[in-house]
DNA sequence: GGCGATACTGAACGCCCGGTCATTTACTGA
DNA sequence: TCAGTAAATGACCGGGCGTTCAGTATCGCC
């Protein structure tokens, strides 16, 4: 019996090595120019091992996807846990700075993610897989959504749609990370990402203060 | 004498069948599928004919990535000349719909700058081509820039950077424009594309106009 | 009419790579 | 000890594709 328990732990224990080389992999040379070849040699096994792990590339990706957006909603959702009795308008911040952290930190699953949206897969991972991510996307947006409800109830925020109030906010945040992910964006603008993204942080929140109801009137 | 001049125009006539041939590939297919041979045929010319004409594939896609850049500048510079007199916020919102419009009557164009800006050329096209597109991405930027200024000058907009503002304000457009390009999140977000840009606006709009400064105070 | 120049052609080159499967190796339980 | 099984291997397959260049066709001028 436990020799099949060690069978087990140890099939675990080589997917896990598997997905671990692919990662540096990834991450170090971009998603598309490392070959199974070069995966396999980090992992130190054959090239033909790793299809007893996974099924293809893009499987062995879609794994590091929900990896990094895990990380993501773990970092939103404890900086949104630190600051449960705070106003929205920290807490909104708060959620914010994780997502610039995890950029930051994190810069290779960021990476990720936008190849994901910009429907890098879709095609060709197991559906499971792909609504797992779809998923875990909703529950970030949902985390800013609920944040500005929040708002919403307490006076702090005047707007209509909270929800698309989330779906803007998010939009304009990842646009700077997007932007500024660029050196020469930098250059352009004549300012680092840090700096940009609190500007734009506190354009909205100005925005979402002052309300796009009736703007001459409070 | 004429003869050379004939010669000339053909070779810019060829020229331009084989670019619009590439054009039409790879906006049918995708920047990546499509092969040389896939362009010489809509063409109809041979492969090797392309190389009289073009260094390479690379090559191909800078030039329509210029064209686009272009087409895009002169959407934005024509709703600037027809707001002249207006106020800024109209001027602004002329700006953010020409972009609008662009991405929604030209969405492979965007799409081919949204893959530049992402680093896909870079290396491997003439420095001089690649000079060509930062300049033009620069005067982009450069009229959103001058238009918030002016609504500094007039006291519409308070805010301290212009260009810090207009970098925001162009993070957030082309955020909400790549977020919506998927149709998942129109789902996800309950609205359309057109319905989350507007609203995007206005949030940035009433940020910029409360400003960002002294938040309490006007 | 023929010669040089210019334009064009497409077979061939060189290289890359994801995925498969017959075979080998390692282990285990009887 | 050995048969049965699970795991691992890596040569191989089938395909793809950007780029080159030796050879061919076309043209215009003397």
């Amino acid at each position: 019996m436990s020799t099949a328990e060690r069978r087990a732990r140890e099939k675990a224990q080589r997917r896990r090595e598997i997905l671990d080389a692919a990662r540096k992999e990834f991450f170090e040379h971009g998603f598309s120019r490392p070959t199974m070849d070069d995966v396999a040699a980090r992992a130190e096994v054959s090239k033909g091992t790793i299809y007893l792990y996974f099924a293809s590339k893009e499987e062995i990706l879609a794994h590091l996807l929900l990896e990094g957006l895990d990380l993501l909603l773990s970092h939103m959702e404890a900086a949104l846990a630190a600051t449960l009795s705070a106003t929205a308008e920290a807490a909104l911040r708060a959620l914010a700075n994780a997502y610039l952290d995890f950029f930051q930190s994190h810069p290779s699953y960021f990476r990720l993610i936008m190849a994901f949206d910009r429907g890098r897969f879709g095609e060709s991972i197991p559906p499971e897989l792909f609504q797992q991510v779809l998923d875990e996307s909703l529950r970030g947006l949902t985390l800013v959504a609920r944040t500005i409800e929040a708002g919403q109830a307490s006076g702090e925020f005047r707007v209509d749609d909270a929800w698309q109030a989330a779906g803007s906010v998010w939009a304009a945040l990842n646009g700077v990370l997007v932007l500024m992910a660029h050196p020469l964006r930098q250059q352009m603008l004549k300012s680092d990402l840090q700096t940009m993204f609190q500007a734009t942080m506190d354009l909205v929140l100005s925005g979402l203060r002052a309300g796009t109801v009736d703007p001459a009137d409070g």
